[in-house]
DNA sequence: AATTTACTTTAGAAAGC
DNA sequence: GCTTTAAAAAGTAAATT
């Protein structure tokens, strides 16, 4: 019986130590990637359900933290991509896509898919490019989002392309490699979504 | 007006079966060739048929899986084909064994272009997995047939888990059916 | 800048780590 | 969980030419 009590304390305990550890992880992550607070504490609340459902077994506590992380970003509107949010963890993209698909599923999170115009904010600021361009950039991704140009693109190299599109036509050019390096594309994804975008907009 | 079900393609079917005989796998390699066999990696040699096309995986158990069949015969014929290059190498092999379909995985073409942003949500969120930042496909776990579909911008889709040759041509019936309710099929 | 190759997702079995 | 096998869908990426 004694050594049961032992044991319970020392499970408590070591549970006690996980949790600290991937609160602090959320919060060293959430710094780095310059997100506010109300997020971290969105992202604490995911893990803790995470952990009463019981889904962290089989999981690195890193892992499941980071997924937490960047649900919690996109259920507050200010999504990070996997690239960004792999930057700042130890946890490599695809674990940390796999593990957000799966808790997002178990907990019923029920995310909406993400909106490349939530991106366009960031990159344009990041890119030192004016109102005016960041405005233009989310016309050009409403009118070829409703002509039906987004379905299976990556929300970040749609952002991107109609950011570089932007800058064009509000004569505040950056070069494809300018906005690819913000956006964590390629210069090939920005120059495909680019054309589509383009033509969608009834210019060329 | 053409009926997406006609447009059904099998392309895969993976059966398991076994010959009711352990094997000697160090042994079988050396005597069939084009196996391959590395059991550092995996536990199963692989052996692969011709015509027609498949890749069985060969266990020390006699155990036996046939993946990358066109049709339920083209298992069969794969399957028969190394019964008989076992008995030839003087392995018995139980007359007629028990070969089960495991999954067919199944290709359509809806004809018309899909909002996929759209679909998710009137699909239902809790049903679908749509992250295009992950995989350009919608991944849509459907009850009845019990099948997983993945459906893509262009309206060409993938059906798969299904077992009966029945089960592909029901998914598409029943997701067309859908997808027309929600108004969001052309 | 065009081609080629390769990897992402889904399902399922097998034996073993 | 992972390992291997095959096949489709379409997007993205990296290596060659």
């Amino acid at each position: 019986r004694l050594r049961k009590w032992q044991e319970r304390i020392r499970t408590k305990d070591a549970g006690e130590r996980n949790l600290q550890f991937a609160l602090s992880e959320i919060d060293r992550m959430a710094s780095a990637l310059g997100v506010p607070r109300s997020v971290r504490e969105v992202a604490s609340v995911i893990y803790r359900r995470a952990l009463n459902e019981d889904l962290i077994r089989g999981r690195s506590i890193e892992g499941v933290s980071t997924a937490a992380l960047y649900a919690a970003c996109r259920q507050e509107g200010i999504p990070r991509s996997l690239d960004e949010v792999a930057d700042v963890s130890r946890v490599p993209q695809k674990e940390i896509g796999r593990t957000y698909r799966y808790i997002s599923q178990e907990l019923g999170l029920e995310l909406k898919p993400v909106d490349p115009k939530q991106f366009v904010p960031r990159f344009a600021s990041a890119l030192q490019l004016s109102e005016e361009v960041q405005s233009k950039a989310t016309e050009i991704i409403d009118v070829s989002a409703e002509q039906g140009l987004l379905s299976g693109k990556s929300p970040t190299g749609f952002a991107a392309a109609a950011i570089y599109a932007a800058s064009l036509l509000c004569n505040e050019k950056k070069t494809q490699r300018e906005v690819a390096d913000v956006a964590q594309v390629t210069e090939v994804t920005i120059r495909n979504r680019y054309q589509e975008q383009i033509e969608a907009m009834g210019f060329r | 007006m053409t009926n997406p079900a006609d447009s059904i393609e099998i392309q895969n079917v993976v059966a398991s079966t076994g010959i009711g005989q352990e094997l000697d796998l160090e042994a079988l390699a050396e005597d069939l060739p084009g196996a391959d066999f590395n059991p550092d990696n995996f536990p199963g040699l692989v052996y692969r048929t011709q015509e027609p096309k498949a890749a069985a995986l060969i266990f020390r158990s006699g155990k036996i899986v046939c993946t990358g069949a066109k049709s339920i015969d083209d298992v069969h014929d794969a399957l028969g084909i190394i019964f008989e290059k076992l008995r030839g190498l003087q392995i018995p092999v139980e007359d007629d064994p028990d070969i089960t379909v495991q999954n067919i995985v199944s290709s359509a073409d809806l004809g018309h272009n899909l909002n996929l942003n759209a679909l998710a949500i009137g699909l239902g969120l809790e049903d679908v997995e749509y992250e295009p930042e992950q995989f350009p496909g919608l991944v849509y776990r459907m009850d009845e047939p019990e099948v997983v579909i993945l459906l893509f911008g262009s309206g060409k889709i993938v059906i798969t888990g299904g077992k009966r040759t029945d089960d592909a041509e029901e998914a598409v019936e029943e997701i067309v059916e859908r997808i027309e309710g929600l108004g969001l099929l052309g």
